[in-house]
This record gives C-alpha cells, sequence and structure tokens, in this order.
RNA sequence: GUCAGCAUAGCUCAGCGGUAGAGCAAUCGUUUCAUAAGCGAUAGGUCACAGGUUCGAAUCCUGUUGCUGACACCA
C-alpha cells in the first residue's frame, strides 16, 4: 500500500536462554530485508525486543533466587548484545516489561474486552505432583506424566479469561483466501488454512496472580494476569509506540513478521485474530523460516553442539557469519551449520573469490594511479526485487556470485597485466565499477564488506587490505 | 495413530515426461595482476526401494522404508 514506509519484525525471543542461532538466522533475515527496502529510498523501520513474562521465566527467576526483573535484564542485554555482533539496523526495541509495552498490552485487551470477545469461563488444568507443573494434553502419555508415571495426574479448575478465537475462524480464512502470499512460504499458507479449516476454539489468555504473579495485570481485575502470549504478540505494534504514537504507528503499521516454524500459528491466527478483534488492520505479511540442525544433528545441551552465534561472530567475523546464515541456509527450509563447511565457503567464496577479486583489480587501478568519479549506486535488478519478495536470499546470493565469477574470468581473458596502460585504461575502469555494482548489490546481506568495497572503487583508486584474510 | 511434505554426485541443492545438472570439496593442467588467490579440464550418480502407466519416467500413479512438520493453550 504505502511505498513510503516499510515495517519489518521478528518475533520477541522469550529470555529463558542464551540467544539461539535460530534467532540469529530469523534476525538476519529480517535486517537483510530491512537494508534492501532502505536502499530502495524507503522510510524503514524494523522491531526488536525481548519477551519477558510468564510461568518459565518466573520459575527460572526463582531458582536463581533473583528478582524476576533483574533476572531478565541479564538476558534482555545478551540480545541487544547480538545488535552489535550481526551488525543489525534495528530502529525499535522494546521489552515486554517495559512500561510502554505493559500499558499497550493492556489498552489491546480493553478493545477486545469492549468488542466482547474476552469472557470468564472455568478452565481445566492438568497438574503433576511430581514436577509440580502444569501438563498440557499433549505432554502426557496415556493421561499421565511421562516422567512420574505412577502418579495419579490432578484435575482442578480455575476461573480463567478466554479469547473468543472461534468468533474469527471465517474472517481468517477470507483474509487467507484474498492474499495468497500473506504467509510465505507457500505451504505454510496451507498448513494454517487445514488448522483453521478444522475448527477453532476459544483458549485461556489470563492465569491466577496468586499462583503466578510474572505478568501484566488484567485490566480491572486484580486477581489476574495476562497469559505471555497476549501480551506477547502486542510487541508487533508496541514496538511502534502504539497506542501513544498514533503517527507512526499508522504510517508503518500493517508489517512483515518473521517468524519461525514453530510460530506459525501464533503469528498467521493467534495474533491476526486479535489484530481483528481489536480492530487494527492485519499483518502485511508474515514470512516463516526453517531451523537449523548442527552437524546434521539437532542442537541440543546434552549433545553439546549448540551453536552460539556470539562465538561465530568472534571466529569467523559478522559478515561470514550472516554469509553463511544468509547463503547456506534455504530461507524457509531447515539448513544444517557445520564449521567444516563454514570454513570452506569462508575461504572460497569470501576470500578467494570475492576478497581476491577486490585485492587484485584495486592493485590493478593503484598502479596505474586511476580515479573513477561516477556515482553508481544501489540497483538491483527485478529479478532480484522479486526474490527480495519472496525471501530467497541463497538465489540472490547466487546470481551475485555468478557476477563475481564472471567478472574474474573477465579479467583473466583480458590480461590487463599484458597491456599497455592506455590499451587497459578503459577495461580497468569498467572492471572497477562493476566491483562497486556488486559492493552495493551485496550492501544489505554484507553491510560492512560492502562499504569497503563500495569505497575502494570510487575517487582515487588504492589498493585495499585482505577483505578477507584466508582460514589457516 | 491420522494427515501433509521431502528422499538426485562426498556436501548443499536445481531439474519435475524425451539420452542425468550447478556450486563447493577431490585430481590434473595453466596464468601471474591478486589473499599459494584466478582460469580451464577430469573424475564422481542403477535420481531411497519395489511395482505400474507410457514409444519413453528422476519427472505421473500405487506400495514399502526413512526423515520432517501439523493434529491447539510449549514461547
Amino acid at each position: 500500500m504505502d511505498k513510503k514506509y516499510f515495517y519489518i519484525t521478528t518475533t520477541a525471543p522469550y529470555v529463558n536462554a542464551d540467544p539461539h542461532i535460530g534467532f540469529a538466522l530469523e534476525i538476519v533475515q529480517a535486517d537483510v530485508v530491512a537494508r534492501f527496502n532502505g536502499l530502495t529510498g524507503k522510510k524503514v523501520a524494523f522491531g526488536f525486543g525481548t519477551d519477558e513474562h510468564g510461568l518459565k521465566i518466573y520459575r527460572k527467576a526463582l531458582e536463581a533466587k533473583k528478582d524476576p526483573l533483574k533476572y531478565c535484564d541479564e538476558f534482555a542485554k545478551k540480545f541487544d548484545d547480538l545488535k552489535k555482533a550481526l551488525n543489525l539496523n534495528t530502529t525499535h526495541f522494546i521489552r515486554t516489561t517495559d512500561p510502554a509495552h505493559i500499558s499497550a498490552a493492556q489498552e489491546f485487551w480493553n478493545r477486545c474486552f469492549k468488542n466482547g470477545d474476552i469472557y470468564k469461563k472455568n478452565y481445566q488444568i492438568k497438574y503433576c505432583v511430581g514436577c509440580e507443573l502444569e501438563k498440557t494434553d499433549s505432554e502426557l502419555e496415556n493421561g499421565r506424566c511421562p516422567v512420574h508415571p505412577n502418579l495419579e495426574i490432578e484435575n482442578y479448575q480455575e476461573e480463567n479469561y478466554f479469547f473468543r478465537f472461534s468468533k474469527y475462524q471465517k474472517k481468517l480464512l477470507e483474509l487467507y483466501e484474498k492474499n495468497q502470499d500473506f504467509v510465505v512460504p507457500k505451504n505454510r499458507l496451507l498448513e494454517i488454512k487445514t488448522f483453521v479449516e478444522k475448527g477453532l476454539e476459544d483458549f485461556s489468555i489470563s492465569r491466577l496472580k496468586e499462583k503466578m504473579p510474572w505478568g501484566v495485570d488484567v485490566p480491572g481485575d486484580p486477581d489476574h494476569v495476562m497469559y505471555v502470549w497476549f501480551d506477547a504478540l502486542v510487541f508487533y505494534i508496541s514496538t511502534l509506540g502504539w497506542p501513544k504514537k498514533e503517527k507512526e504507528f499508522s504510517e508503518f503499521w500493517p508489517g512483515v513478521q518473521v517468524a519461525g516454524k514453530d510460530n506459525l500459528r501464533q503469528q498467521t491466527a493467534i495474533w491476526q485474530a486479535m489484530l481483528m478483534s481489536a480492530g487494527l488492520p492485519n499483518s502485511k505479511q508474515i514470512f516463516i523460516h526453517g531451523f537449523i540442525t548442527s552437524d546434521g544433528k539437532k542442537m541440543s545441551k546434552s549433545l553439546g553442539n549448540v551453536i552460539n552465534p556470539f562465538d561465530l561472530v568472534k571466529k569467523y567475523g559478522t559478515d561470514p557469519v550472516r554469509y553463511y546464515l544468509l547463503k547456506e541456509i534455504p530461507a524457509a527450509d531447515d539448513g544444517d551449520f557445520s564449521y567444516s563447511r563454514m570454513e570452506e565457503i569462508y575461504n572460497s567464496d569470501l576470500a578467494n573469490e570475492l576478497g581476491n577479486l577486490a585485492s587484485r583489480l584495486t592493485n590493478l587501478g593503484e598502479k596505474d594511479g586511476l580515479t573513477i568519479d561516477n556515482k553508481t549506486t544501489s540497483k538491483f535488478n527485478n529479478t532480484i526485487i522479486n526474490q527480495f519478495n519472496y525471501f530467497q536470499f541463497n538465489l540472490i546470493l547466487e546470481s551475485i556470485w555468478l557476477e563475481i565469477k564472471k567478472l574474474n574470468k573477465k579479467i583473466d581473458d583480458f590480461a590487463p597485466w599484458n597491456k599497455k596502460f592506455e590499451e587497459r585504461k578503459d577495461f580497468l575502469l569498467e572492471c572497477i565499477d562493476t566491483l562497486k555494482l556488486i559492493g552495493w548489490q551485496l550492501h544489505p546481506f554484507l553491510p560492512e564488506t560492502a562499504e569497503k568495497i563500495i569505497s575502494a572503487s570510487q575517487g582515487k583508486i588504492k589498493k585495499v587490505q585482505p577483505l578477507f584474510p584466508r582460514l589457516k
């Protein structure tokens, strides 16, 4: 709709563990799209934040004998550190424990309530005394806790607030029907459609405060706090300052949301129904990415194969890590990370092909004392623009690398080092200009490298330091 | 258990009815401007398995095996 403004956001990571490589993937993907849109002249908002309420965090904080907020502070800091480590161009940041978010969540609740979509009902809770935890049906085996099969599951009821999700079945299906690109990739759209078609049940959106106080107060009811989902989803608009910053909100919303496949339902159905209920426009688009395995295996603490994004960046640098995530992990499918593959593509793609190309060209240019004045800037052809619309980062990078290979070959074929100065001048100028264009195309993906390339290929040409020193 | 998707060279994937493709890795050759980089060539696959349809199947259909996801209160 609005061509001037663009808003993109990731999910708000839950702060019960250190930042995960999977979230790094998600936010790097969002960053690339944000930067791309910025280069095409739009005003971009890129939202980011942390999800900090709920039982799990409350328990962890108690275990660590810490005040929940202080406990969250430590994690929120770690997530904030991702911005620097991954060179993210985020413009907005909010924690769900920030007062602005809390009042946004309450305002959102009020709107849904006024619309008649929030009501009180008895909620059946299944509780395992052994774990001292509430259990869901999917966690039970034959109606018993798998960890404590000799203990009976206790049932009790409490009064909760419910959200009238069922009311929005038809409207959600209309939304999917009307906009076939609402969820990308399309098999995810199919998945959620099937889910909604099967019928929707209202779900509980509050918890008794006496049992679990770590949440946003339900307006007008001191006995309840909101269930994390409800408050966390409002994050997508509280980052923009809703409801206070009306202008900013109306400029940027609706936005594009990036989420993992485990988040499909929350983003594409629940959140959309909530928006309808609150009388706000639906999201523009939801992109669903896959998961990353580590050396072909699921990452888990017990296997000891968890990949920490900070370690990776420390070892290889920001742009190589971004390159791996964008080139080697198919954006919409599961992908694998391995150190050997990381080093392979670092050396072949980055050091040998791209880095060396910049070195040889700027070296030739410097020796001939060349100067380039032309102001080539960002330029994306329609294929690339279309591939951006479907988040096909790996394909875009492949086509950029095709250009890099072509340029390397072109230099070999012409062999400027065998030519006289006058014979090679125009040739070199042309090559360096192509290099600059490549730099611009790389800008959303590898911002730091791109800037080095661009600045090295304009004005008086000087040989660049190796962009990516070869490993080993 | 039910439903859906996937299974192609060592690795990552493209091809989706007409004699198996790319990149990386491997091997060999070649150039020297460059980060011992570049360029070229070679090798590497009964296209998961078994049936069927067709003049012809990696490509369509059926079955088997394996993996992944969904089947609602885990963010």
